[in-house]
DNA sequence: TGTACATCAGTGAACGCGCGTTCACTGATGTAC
DNA sequence: TGTACATCAGTGAACGCGCGTTCACTGATGTAC
């Protein structure tokens, strides 16, 4: 289970560097997340080896196993909302927005589907106030469109955030399935992704 | 975690009634999953003592214990496919009966969270053949129901297979949402169910 | 420029724990004669 | 009707394991004088 080979022990930080090892640490731990499946699979001394170094030095930068994995949650919760709002920036009218983040969102999914699992489909890990605001960024900037969208008359309804997590399900159902079932013979991916993205917008539009 | 006080040792079963011993861990192992979440969580240990009984005896009706969980499992496939299939009864036409399945999944998955987990949430537990059928007749009762639903003109598109995932995917999603961030302020439940069932299938019937 | 010393980034060994599983066994139950 | 015996549903104790975490420590690095 653990790596046969040890890596080559770490050399030593210099005095006031300590916090070169933390990013280490959390990119080990999020490489560690990827190979092995899941949370539980990945253990203090599999990240400590991996680095290079004893599983206590760990505990210099992370007071225990579990603020270390919301720090790697931390990395991409920030990291799929910039992919949103890149992939918001193209767009050429508030429909077309909520289009392109959806398939952002998607993207975002399939490409890290460990992270994904943690952020999305584990029980919730513990989380400050400061966590919750770019933790849901990128959900908040999705209820704005929505927002934009009605406005303009391209959206029935009048409750955004309604229509918002309507929206979130058909994705998130989408990724999930996907990343949860993958023996399962999908559509070609493409037409899955257009086709999930076109009904949810469908429903949405005025008759 | 484990039980403060130890269940009553349970008394033997008469010769030729051994099965009984099996019913009673496949409940107390779904009971265990329901209280605490998540297969890892429930032990061998902890459901031999809510049987009353000792770990070994486990063994005497299942190989491992990932053996007992797809026991469990398989329970909740047949009773998922049951509900489907009375909900679709009652149905008025095609259309209605894919609303009436999608809101019986729903309700499904809402009334067993950590079933549901294990069923569609947890990477893939090793599955037989045999099983491969029973777990998705519920899907391939949808897929009827599609096509159905298709003949009468009723829905757009001609692969049921395709409406039929994106159809899933948005009961699924909005599901394993609410399972998994139960501490998020949902709009209310019976009115975000609507909305989902609504806006799938607007999304699938002609303009 | 040299040296004593405080700091700090780690180490090494051990802790207690709960786990899945195995193995040799026991003793009540039913059956053959 | 009585008894020896095979069967079978369990028991009790132990196995080896990997885990998160703690604790006392070390030794290189930089600093004060």
């Amino acid at each position: 289970m653990t790596a046969a080979v040890p890596s080559p022990r770490r050399s030593r930080a210099r005095r006031g560097e300590g916090d070169l090892l933390r990013d280490e640490i959390l990119l080990a731990a999020e490489r560690l997340l990827i190979e092995r499946g899941g949370e539980d699979a990945v253990s203090i001394r599999a990240i400590a080896d991996a680095v290079g170094v004893t599983p206590p030095s760990i505990y210099m930068h992370f007071a225990d196993k579990e603020e270390l994995f919301v720090a790697v949650c931390d990395g991409r919760f920030q990291e799929l909302d910039r992919l949103s709002q890149e992939a918001a920036a193209a767009a050429t009218d508030p429909i077309d927005e909520i289009r392109r983040r959806g398939e952002a969102y998607i993207r975002f999914g399939l490409d890290n589907p460990e992270q994904y699992r943690i952020l999305f489909m584990d029980p919730e890990l513990t989380d400050t106030g400061q966590e919750q605001v770019q933790k849901w960024a990128c959900l908040q900037h999705m209820v704005e469109a929505v927002e934009r969208a009605m406005a303009d008359g391209g959206l029935v309804g009048d409750d955004p955030f309604l229509l918002t997590v309507g929206l979130w399900a058909a994705v998130h159902g989408l990724v999930s399935l996907l990343i949860t079932k993958p023996e399962v013979p999908w559509p070609p991916l493409d037409r899955l992704i257009d086709h999930v993205m076109d009904t949810a917008i469908a429903g949405l539009v005025p008759r």
